[in-house]
DNA sequence: TCACCGTTGAAAGATATTTTCGTTTCGGTG
DNA sequence: CACCGAAACGAAAATATCTTTCAACGGTGA
């Protein structure tokens, strides 16, 4: 029946010279396949323990010598001897790989990311499916943005004497992060939230200064008619849309395209618009910020020098 | 200087009636991220500790306690330590989770190492630099994200009276895109802009209404101080910060956790910690929409409607 | 300079794992 | 059917590992 068994409990204490590593490397993944193979070769209560460990790696990963013992009904030392067969040092060791596995079969089962969020999604689903789909979605401008229209936009917007930034509702977010931005290492810039001022101010630009207008649609009137204004005027125009064929381009010296996923009812447009279009952003604030180097840093370095005493000690 | 961690070992500042569920089921993948979370607040041998066991998860779970103290040049007091912070009941299981992570990482293919920003990298490198970055970003937020006090959160603001949400900015620029999330699913929001505004509206609320602050730093006066004052007078918080142990927390009956990636002179924290920040924001939205989902709908279809004809016909 | 507070590691204390060793079980045999 | 020996098994001792305690060290502000 169990000749291995024997060999192996004899060969543990000092006699031989034996080598002891049998070069059995613990096993990494197959481990159910293990516990079949040998399987044959146990007795009935290591039968017992390996069945309990292959049924179950995360459980039983969590349970100590002691706890596995109990819950297979047999003692440390068939615990023990279970793992040595499977061939590991010790129920340490066994127990360390069982973690791996554990850990390898849940990030296997993917929570169907692909599909579209549901009414009734656990909220861990909602949290896994919202970052996949932004991911994608910023892999998806990163590869659609069109670096010389990115680096001409850059080039002007380094060079403004003054730059306004128009957007609405979520664009009109962007378009304050980008005017925050364009602040903090020492450029002008201005991002009015109302359409009317936006109008206003897009009168006083000229030749030598910037218009962007941010809007994911393309179409949205309130933003098109100030980059209007401004482009008539002379000013440099850029546009970051998501529709390069919208009304806005027509205004539009230099076009940066954000992507669109696929929307659905719990998933807006607009939250993976905000995603491109912040990407989008980044990216023109870091090339400015490369190209203005000189007058960047120390502006950058300034800003968070004025903001330091804001914050209350208490962090290290 | 580190008040801070020294109540964390001692007991969970107990003051508040908050139930505050310490929860925080050990991480199981997201532990890079987790230690540059928690770097800031780690003393000097808590940081070699947590860089050896980021850097070399599979080395260091081939490690005993004492092991490990000797790579780091530290002692086992301080390896435990380190695995209490980082949300382990002691090394055992950090091990184990530092096992699993090593089995991940082993099927997964390799991590793709980030270079920082240079001065002088073309503009097709910093699109694809930035986009790496904050895909990385969302990838660590969503992993290290609290589901239980996520859900608790969503409740939370799912059944509110009114809604406060505070940030300065560029944190300001998330609440306010928490706040036009809000609004569009039909509850009632406000993202005062002023810190007085802040206190003033902060005031008026009492059980029943959920005040949200959201910082980066976690030690935002402007912000922290309306926050404390909604949690004195009753009302349901939340803390939307990096700094889990900053003294916002105090008076936040529910903390989420965004990710701090690595910053430099080119990629400001602020940039990494928006990307952060909006995930979790998106979450809370869509998981909020999910819960009231009867009237959640008709608001958001209704919302569009009343858009549609601010776009102009002409964009296919 | 001194007192204080946070940080740190050595060593004691508590758990978990491994080994030892005696008891039990089982199959075969006289 | 009683007896023997080999194998299986588990209780408990021995060891390794992990956790906690506590005193010393070092830096900081009064």
């Amino acid at each position: 029946m169990t000749q291995d068994v024997k060999e192996i409990f004899a060969d543990r204490r000092g006699t031989g010279a034996s080598v002891r590593s049998v070069a059995a490397p613990p096993a990494p993944a197959a481990l159910a396949a293990k516990v079949r193979t040998l399987a044959p070769s146990m007795t009935r209560s290591m039968q017992r323990v390996a069945e309990a460990v292959a049924g179950d790696p995360a459980g039983c990963a969590a349970l100590t010598v002691t706890g596995l013992a109990e819950l297979t009904g047999t003692s440390e030392a068939t615990v023990v001897r279970t793992a040595r067969l499977l061939g590991y040092p010790g129920y340490r060791d066994l127990r360390l790989a069982l973690a791996g596995l554990a850990a390898q079969q849940e990030s296997g089962r993917a929570p169907a990311l692909t599909t579209d969020i549901a009414v009734d999604d656990p909220i861990a689903d909602v949290v896994a499916k919202l970052a996949h789909d932004e991911r994608q979605t910023l892999a998806d401008t990163a590869a659609g943005l069109d670096t010389v229209q990115l680096g001409a936009a850059v080039a002007a917007l380094a060079g403004a004497r003054r730059t306004d930034v128009y957007g609405i509702g979520a664009s009109g977010l962007v378009a304050q992060d980008l005017t925050q931005k364009l602040l903090r290492i020492g450029l002008i810039a201005h991002a009015p939230g109302d359409p009317h001022l936006a109008v206003t101010n897009a009168v006083q630009l000229r030749a030598g200064d910037v218009a962007v207008a941010i809007t994911h649609s393309g179409s949205t009137g309130d933003v098109i008619e100030p980059l209007r204004v401004a482009f008539e005027r002379g000013a440099t125009t850029i546009a970051v849309t998501g529709r390069p064929d919208g009304p806005v381009t027509q205004y539009a010296d230099h076009v940066l395209t954000t992507s669109t996923a696929r929307e659905s009812e719990l998933r807006p447009a607009a939250m993976s618009s905000r995603t491109s279009q912040l990407l989008v952003v980044d990216c023109l604030f870091v090339g400015i910020a490369q190209r203005t180097y000189a007058s960047a840093a120390p502006a950058l370095s300034a800003s968070y020098e004025a903001l330091a005493h804001r914050h209350r000690s208490g962090s290290r």
